[in-house]
DNA sequence: CCCTGATTCGC
DNA sequence: GCGAATCAGG
């Protein structure tokens, strides 16, 4: 699909907003990330303020696509030593009962949701807006940890809606 | 394994 | 100019 004058500015916009490039990819459709993102190179819109990533390639060993120095490289990599144990936080808080505002960027739609992702519908679904959580989830469960909490509500929530139907 | 952007280069 | 393949990294 050709970069047409409303797709570009389309792109632009929805980079400027953060979005990812494959969530950018995901909204316009017809592209992969990596179309977008050696649009986005091409625009000369690389670098996003925050990013303070350093991820520019080791030169002098690469020669074309060679493989044999891929290989060479990758087998170097891996050298993870200690990890830093981290302390557990003991402090349990009650599970949140409102609705949260999901940030632009993170919203998913039909078309970005991914199975690893909490596919609780937020808004109206006749409207633009309309959008999914889009969380990380695990498998078990449709839903990230705090949707899953709406969906599957504890005992006693439910004990106390009991009783106050009950008198 | 999920994801992120960056780079190279055949097309 | 385009973007798949591949990279480095979280």
């Amino acid at each position: 699909m050709a970069w047409t004058d409303e797709r570009v500015e389309l792109l632009k916009k929805l980079w400027a907003e953060g979005l990812s490039a494959s969530q950018i990819a995901g909204r316009l459709g017809g592209v992969t990330r990596n179309a977008v993102i050696g649009k986005v190179h091409r625009l000369g819109l690389s670098g996003r303020a925050t990013s303070s990533r350093s991820s520019a390639p080791r030169r002098g060993a690469i020669t074309r696509h060679g493989k044999i120095e891929r290989r060479r490289l990758s087998a170097r990599r891996g050298n993870v030593a200690l990890k830093r144990l981290t302390r557990r936080n003991t402090i349990r808080r009650p599970a949140p009962v409102e609705e949260l505002v999901i940030p632009l960027h993170e919203r998913a739609t039909i078309l970005t949701l991914k199975e690893s992702m909490c596919r609780w519908p937020i808004g109206d679904p006749t409207e633009e807006e309309f959008h999914f959580c889009g969380r990380k989830k695990d498998g078990t469960v449709p839903y990230c940890e705090h949707h899953a909490r709406m969906a599957y509500q504890p005992v006693q929530a439910r004990r106390r809606e009991k009783r106050f139907a009950s008198g």
